[in-house]
DNA sequence: CGATCCATTGAAGAGGGTCAACTTCTGTGG
DNA sequence: CCACAGAAGTTGACCCTCTTCAATGGATCG
């Protein structure tokens, strides 16, 4: 079953999307497919990085947490994503926790399994030195956001981001394709649930966002994309 | 002159640290070396990525400017460091200014050559593969930070990750080398320049620094760092 | 059908941004 | 060498946006 499953979403991700059959089949026996159940601690913050990951189906969170008990949300991982690696492969510790936010399925290799991946399939490193090049662009734009940006500027860019990342069209609009709670969207965007929850109350007033517990469908994605660029 | 300044700093940096006389002589011919007087914007944000540069001597920042006119400081560059490479190598446009903030010099090569060095000297690509990862983490640890921290604290960061890239021992204390604005702290921290400078003043007061016109020296290391953790 | 998780809403207070006026320093040109 | 312009920094007062604190109300699940 998984056998039939992970070649398929293995073919979705960037970096693995290029190999024929042969190299795929390769790909996917050197590594272990293991099903996580939602709220799953992967990988912990601090833990030595021996594993490269590869999420195959679900959502998984990348969380970093503060010394005094608050935590950022640093990004959601989709289907066909990798995670974990760039730290793997530097040998450093994970600087962050990654929890499964829905049942998921995933592959993960061992640091030297995956190294002698990249060596035959040189389209492996390609592509995830591409992808740790798109999320250095990505982070060094929120560092820039979160300096100059008011709150409901930053709240609306966290959602256009999510909805980039994991957007579903549906009558009515595009909704989020996984659970987020209000917690969550503000370890994001770097302020409170009680704001982020006022904010989104008043966008649902006014027709930008149809927002429930758990779920956000944007309704608006013009008036949303207007929020974030002119505070 | 620049002859024999460059291989020297060449040497400095990571990426080209192991190379041997023949091949440092061969990167270096393959690239232009050019000063950069202080106020020299290099390149700007959207040009398209078409260069690859390195550092040879000075300082360099790097600004990434919101439509509204505010502005953010994503890093300063030091001797033997890259910059406009990442973008360059996934021809993309360059994602923000980058600056000269005294009197530089600088090496600099087409995308095309740089590749085929890269290819020629696989400890190059390695390097600045490296490299990228830990401007990775560092920019994950600044969205944290960012979002959670209250503005003395993140003033403290900032500072002490000055004092790691730029700090030169002096009596006294460490002391950045190189000339910052209150304003350019403050762009780097998510403050005004208001701020930065009450902040500033408080902590001269309690001798944690001492500070003058674009100069900081800090002086009680411990202290600086107490205040970066615990807000 | 409790227990827990998630969300809502109100009220209060402060941190720090904004506005404004003034000072000091640097360097340049007459 | 002095004067002046411009850049950098200081400091005070105000006020607004968010966080913080607190209490309550619905969902969801075992």
């Amino acid at each position: 079953m998984f056998a039939s499953i992970a070649p398929h979403s293995l073919r979705g991700a960037d970096m693995f999307g290029h190999l024929d059959d042969v190299a795929a089949a390769d790909v996917l026996g050197a590594g272990t497919v293991r099903p996580l159940a939602a709220g799953r601690v992967v990988f912990s913050q601090g833990d030595p990085g021996s594993t490269c990951h590869t999420l195959l189906e679900g959502r998984i969170k990348i969380v970093q947490a503060r010394p005094e008990g608050s935590q950022s949300v640093i990004r959601f991982i989709g289907p066909g994503e990798m995670y974990g690696t760039v730290a793997a492969l530097m040998g450093k510790p994970f600087p962050a926790d990654a929890v499964a936010v829905v049942d998921s399925l995933e592959i993960y290799w061992t640091v030297a399994a995956m190294r002698q991946l990249m060596a035959r399939y040189p389209e492996i490193a390609m592509g995830s030195a591409a992808s740790a090049g798109h999320r250095l662009f990505e982070l060094q734009d929120r560092v820039g956001e979160m300096a100059g940006e008011k709150v409901e500027q930053r709240i609306a860019r966290t959602l256009l981001r999510l909805v980039q990342q994991a957007g579903r069209k549906t009558e009515g609009g595009i909704e989020i394709d996984f659970p987020i709670t209000r917690q969550e969207l503000a370890e994001m965007a770097g302020s409170t649930l009680h704001t982020v929850s006022r904010t989104l109350a008043a966008w649902d007033e006014r027709g930008v966002t149809a927002s429930a517990r758990r779920r956000i469908v944007v309704r608006r994605l013009d008036v949303l994309t207007n929020l974030a660029e002119a505070g």
